[in-house]
DNA sequence: TGAGAGCTTATTGTATACAAAGGACATCGG
DNA sequence: CCGATGTCCTTTGTATACAATAAGCTCTCA
């Protein structure tokens, strides 16, 4: 995209990423294109794709507000984006190439690392971890899938820091990961399809414990 | 959406799903707000959306085109079509109403009685069909997962001609729309995603055989 | 005091003019 | 004759002014 769109596109986008504009809040387009220094236009067109990414909803009357999810949308969320990623990962398994699956288990020795410490590089696990994931479903050679997978991927930001402190969870993430690398080196699809979706299903439980316990602060998610 | 942009989009899908513009041919902003009497602005917003569901595309300085798919992308769509339809009939089966499936029921009768013609009525086949398999996503209730497979359906439009003097092919549908009744009449998650998905798949490969016969063609798929 | 109608204002939709970028074509040089 | 380069022209991007719509508020009347 061009100049004014992406820089509306990328500062919109952090900002909800950020939490800098909290769930449930209106986003003004001309507000907007103040803080980006850039028109109404480009912003127009950011939030035209924000909402496909479902970063955004709009009401009846066409105004936008930053999304936010019920436990029962994110466990559809969940249940899609575990069976699309494991569809991903059988793809990958036959279609990753050695110097592929190498990276991964370079990666995951790296996510180790972060969370080995005494203190936890957190910033640096959801780094490794992203790219992992992200090297997973490229390597399944379908751009449709890369595509919706995309959309669902990033949307539950509050997980980020729902997941910080859980420590165990961080460790399992790992060890899911090399059970995902031993079934690429086998080429074996089903095992990889299977190990994938109790990883994203697990990941789901970790979200709605780490929810639960939030459930009595003002900011559910952020403060647990 | 509001009136010029709806306008707008209503116009350029139906150019393209009715094959007054043919797959590659470029479409420009200002011709097309021409033809659908309104300024570029809304003309943009309908290219957006039509990009989003996958009947544009665009090329890396930003012009648009009518999207075609090679056979290799036609399979990468019928395999998620039937994975997310098939995961959409599992879900419906718990929670479709009785009056739902009574109306599945008679859709599916509606269907056959279009087929059973001696010259058969293509056009009502096609709408109850349509209407049959989006009466299953929507008992669903999964506005995700409406919203994913929506982008998807109707894009392999090619389809509808390719099959249309396929009599056997329409006579199976009608029986694996019964076998899905069946699974929802027993509430049977399992059954209904089983049935689901070799109805998916058998719909692939009649769209590889009409695909093929039509090879020799100009216009694969629109003379078969 | 509460509900509703009408006005006011905030916000988005649309048109249009101008800017910028990219592609096509022709011309020039090797 | 082929290839490179520069100009022109097509097409899209951006800004801005104006139109339309919907939300919120106030004022009135029951």
């Amino acid at each position: 995209m061009s100049r004014a769109t992406d820089q509306a596109y990328g500062r919109i986008r952090s900002m909800i990423l950020s939490g800098e504009v909290g769930p449930g809040m209106q986003l003004r387009e001309e507000q907007l294109a103040a803080r980006c220094g850039v028109s109404r236009t480009p912003v127009r067109d950011a939030l035209r794709r924000l909402e496909t990414e479902n970063l955004i909803r709009r009401n009846g009357s066409q105004r936008s507000f930053v999304a936010d999810w019920s436990i029962d949308e994110m466990e559809e969320l969940f249940q899609l984006r575990g069976m699309l990623e494991a569809h991903a990962a059988g793809r990958a398994a036959t279609r990753l190439g050695w110097d592929q699956i190498e990276r991964l288990r370079s990666l995951n020795r790296a996510l180790l690392a972060a969370i080995s410490a005494t203190s936890p590089d957190i910033p640096a696990f959801i780094e490794h971890n992203r790219a992992f994931h992200t090297m997973i479903v490229e390597g399944a050679r379908s751009d449709r899938l890369s595509n919706m997978l995309g959309r669902l991927i990033e949307q539950p930001v509050v997980l980020r820091t729902a997941m910080q402190y859980d420590r165990d969870n961080l460790l399992r993430s790992h060890r899911e990961h090399e059970e995902l690398i031993a079934a690429f080196s086998r080429r074996d699809s089903e095992w990889a399809e299977a190990v994938m979706t109790g990883h994203i299903r697990r990941a789901f439980h970790a979200y709605v414990d780490a929810h639960e316990r939030a459930g009595s602060n003002d900011q559910p998610g952020i403060a647990a």
